[in-house]
DNA sequence: GACTGTGTTGCCGAAGGCGCAACGTCTGCC
DNA sequence: GGCAGACGTTGCGCCTTCGGCAACACAGTC
């Protein structure tokens, strides 16, 4: 994921042109027409005419009468259709919601794409404030309690296919590939996946595995919090739920069934 | 041009197709090349040309090699970024604002919070007199319109989580979890809910639902005053400004599919 | 007032998008 | 098995339409 300035590799100018004005303002969040014709490195006026478009349609809108511009709600429309069609989602919904609400924090859902952990879905705790929305994000996978669930679902001998560097975040990421493997026994072992100041120094996260109806990991579903809330006693009483939360989802996708 | 045969005021055309083709996508799941043409009206060719390079962009995701096309995970990401940004409390002011100005009363927006009714935001009515500023204050789920908006959209299983003991205020409150259930019943069902004296002796307030793009009700809204003010006539003009209002700030958190 | 910044618009040349038609491939039907 | 029709894909070349230029309207700032 380079930024996305220039990729010839589109065919149609225009709309490749408007797709980055949208990767811009997911990127800086408010930007002006100047601003986004610097960044696209095309006149004023095209940049304006791109963003004007797209704000017909409702994927960008502008703050106040002459004001910047920024992405629009029509977004979550289309969003909200991508995810309607993925039965993951639409199946893990509810009993996010009452995991997140039993547990007070954060609930996530993440497949594996490409070489990453992909965040499909977020469910807020009891907190009002979010800390941090991770839909969407394509996040390491060494470094997160959902990548090394994602990671333990795969045959051995595909894991070097998809890891490539292990760069450390802070002190405590796993950057070796032993350490990497042996943790991912553990996982199997156990069931779940705890990172503890692993991507991000404060944040706490554990994650158990979804299955299909081949006993495959699909998807991956964790809690996640601060690390002063999520010490070792709160640990052991959400990991039970959070894992019986994986397994009802699991089984609402046909595992165990057989 | 051609034909102004669809919804189309913008200003590049082929950004306005290529978003057309999004909308179409989102409407019908999985549409292959030719019927996208069909829908947009234009040769074969365009049509693919303009799904190849949202598909380029990860905007749009293809099924197995020469397959049909669907919404892509890039869209995730976008529609993150702007739920990064989206608060309730600023997208709904405006709208709260004109509330208060039309119906010439206090205008309240509230969260659920553990267990009680946290009030967010306050915009005062026409009315010299301000009763009371409820920003910040947890207030009884049981006794009050919003409360019983929150408690509404919650799974029924969760009432118990939430709702411990149910103290009167005053002789109207509400005081048996069965007459409660009820009410909710009706709430969710006429998709408002009233509270008259039940919090406060002369307090009368109506509240509606505002949901987020996945239809959790995720804040409440709510026109409060003076019990002399708001009869049942008042009443009966109000509530439907207010769900106006409410649909409006849900809609501009991305609600509203299809 | 001038000056600089912003977002916005008319104009015209030409880049680039689009329709055409042909291709490769797959499925199903006789 | 072969044929017919569906699909998605691509080279070609006309002409639509996009986009650069410059002027405009408006808002701050000195």
């Amino acid at each position: 994921m380079s930024n996305a300035a220039d990729s010839t590799a589109g065919g149609v100018q225009s709309v490749d042109r408007a797709i980055t004005i949208l990767d811009v303002l997911a990127r800086l969040g408010e930007v002006g027409v100047t601003e986004l014709a610097a960044e696209l490195d095309v006149h004023k006026s095209t940049a304006f005419r791109l963003v004007n478009t797209l704000e017909g349609r409702g994927l960008v809108e502008q703050t106040g009468e002459r004001g910047k511009y920024r992405l629009g709600v029509g977004l979550l429309r289309l969003a909200g259709a991508t995810t309607a069609r993925l039965d993951v989602v639409q199946e893990a919904r509810p009993i996010c919601k009452s995991l997140a609400a039993s547990t007070g924090e954060t609930v996530n859902i993440a497949v594996l794409s490409e070489s990453s952990a992909l965040y499909l879905d977020q469910v807020a705790g009891s907190s009002t404030l979010q800390p941090h929305n991770w839909v969407g994000q394509h996040i390491p996978l060494h470094a997160t309690s959902n990548g090394k669930v994602l990671l333990s679902g795969l045959a051995v001998e595909r894991l070097d296919e998809v890891l490539h560097r292990l760069p450390a975040y802070t002190a405590l990421t796993i950057t070796k590939r032993s350490a990497l493997r042996r943790e991912l026994d553990v996982v199997r072992e156990q069931g779940y996946a705890v990172a503890v100041d692993e991507l991000e120094v404060g944040l706490t996260a554990v994650a158990a595995p979804i299955h299909n109806a081949h006993g495959d990991v699909i998807a991956s579903l964790s809690v996640s919090g601060p690390t002063f809330r999520l010490g070792q006693d709160k640990l052991s009483e959400v990991i039970p739920e959070l894992r019986q939360a994986a397994e009802e989802i699991s089984h609402r996708l046909g595992w165990g069934h057989r």
